[in-house]
DNA sequence: AGTGCGGCCTGTCCGC
DNA sequence: TGCGGACAGGCCGCAC
C-alpha cells in the first residue's frame, strides 16, 4: 500500500524515464478508477512531453507545459515503466505509450486510485489545495503539531493520519511512528504535552526518512516501478506484529481497531 | 468546526 | 472443492 516513500521510491524510479519523452499513446481500458479518468485524456497528452515529476503528498504530479497529470495509486496502485509490447495485466487500467517505445503503465485491482488532468497550478487543486505540509520539511515542526494537537479530542493516531494535519502518513507509519515516540495511539491529541509533541514529529521523520532509503513497504502489492520490492516491512517494529514480542522490551505487541484501522503498539514502551 | 463513518473496489484468507 | 463473509485500507463526502 502506496505511503509517502513508497510514492517518493516511485518516482525516483520514473523520472528519468518519462521526462521529455515524447508521448505517442494514450491507451484508457478502465476509465472507473476512484474517479472517472476524463474524457479528454487522451488528447490533452498525446504529442506532449513531462518536463517535470514531483509529488505532493501520496499525489504524484507529472507536470507538461500546458497542464499537469494528476496520480493517486490508492492502496494497490502500481506504477511501471514497461517495454511497449508487453502483455497487459488483468488490472492495468492506464497507460501512456513513448515515442521510444515504453511504456508507463498504472495497475490497479482495487482502482481506489486516480488519474487527473489539471491545465492550472497543480497545488491549487480542489484536492491538493487544502493538505498539510509536507512531513519532511520544517513546516512540519513541534509547534506545529502541538497547536493542532490542542482542543482535538480526536485519538492522536487520526490525527496523525488526516492529510489536512500533515500529508503521508498512512496506517503503517503512523503505527510506527508513534511507537518510536513512546505514545499509546488511542490516546487523545488534546492529551499530549509539548514534548510528547516534538518526539513524535520526529519520529514521523526518522520512520519516513528510512523507509525511503530502504525502498518503502512490500506488505503484499507494493511493488517499486522496476518491480522490485521494498524492504522496510524487515525493520517494522509494531505494525502486523501482534503477539510477538516487541523488538525493545519483548512485551507482546497488542492490536486494536482505531476508526475503523487496525492499530499496533507496545503496551509498555508506548504510554 | 470537529468527529466518525459509509462507500468505493477486488484479492486473499478463513471457516463451514 | 466451493462458497460466503470478513478483511485489507486511502480518502472523499456526508451526517450529526
Amino acid at each position: 500500500m502506496p505511503e509517502l516513500p513508497e510514492v517518493e521510491t516511485i518516482i525516483c524510479g520514473i523520472k528519468n524515464q518519462i521526462i521529455n519523452q515524447e508521448i505517442a499513446d494514450v491507451i484508457v481500458r478502465q476509465r472507473k478508477l476512484r474517479w472517472l479518468i476524463p474524457r479528454n485524456i487522451e488528447s490533452k497528452l498525446i504529442h506532449s512531453v513531462f518536463c517535470k515529476v514531483s509529488r505532493r503528498g501520496k499525489y504524484l504530479l507529472l507536470i507538461a507545459n500546458h497542464g499537469t497529470l494528476i496520480l493517486h495509486l490508492g492502496m494497490s496502485g502500481k506504477l511501471q515503466i514497461l517495454p511497449g509490447d508487453h502483455l497487459p495485466d488483468k488490472h492495468e487500467h492506464f497507460a501512456i505509450v513513448f515515442a521510444n517505445g515504453k511504456s508507463l503503465c498504472l495497475t490497479d485491482p482495487r482502482r481506489f486510485g486516480a488519474v487527473l488532468w489539471t491545465a492550472l497550478n497543480p497545488l491549487e487543486h480542489k484536492l491538493l489545495a487544502s493538505l498539510g505540509p509536507e512531513p519532511l520539511t520544517v513546516d512540519f515542526s513541534a509547534d506545529y503539531l502541538f497547536s493542532k494537537c490542542k482542543n482535538r479530542t480526536t485519538k492522536i493516531k487520526s490525527l496523525l493520519m488526516d492529510s489536512h494535519i500533515v500529508v503521508g502518513v498512512g496506517n503503517i507509519y503512523a503505527s510506527e511512528a508513534l511507537f518510536f515516540a513512546g505514545v499509546l495511539p488511542c490516546r487523545l491529541a488534546k492529551s499530549l504535552t509539548a514534548e510528547e509533541s516534538a518526539k513524535l514529529v520526529r519520529a514521523v521523520k526518522e520512520v519516513l526518512k528510512k523507509a525511503i532509503k530502504k525502498g518503502g513497504t512490500t506488505i503484499r502489492d507494493y511493488v517499486t516501478s522496476d518491480g522490485n520490492f521494498g524492504c522496510f516491512q524487515n525493520y517494522l517494529h509494531v505494525y502486523g506484529r501482534t503477539g510477538t514480542s516487541c523488538r525493545k522490551c519483548n512485551t507482546l505487541i497488542e492490536e486494536q481497531r482505531l476508526g475503523n484501522r487496525s492499530t499496533f503498539y507496545c503496551p509498555k514502551c508506548q504510554r
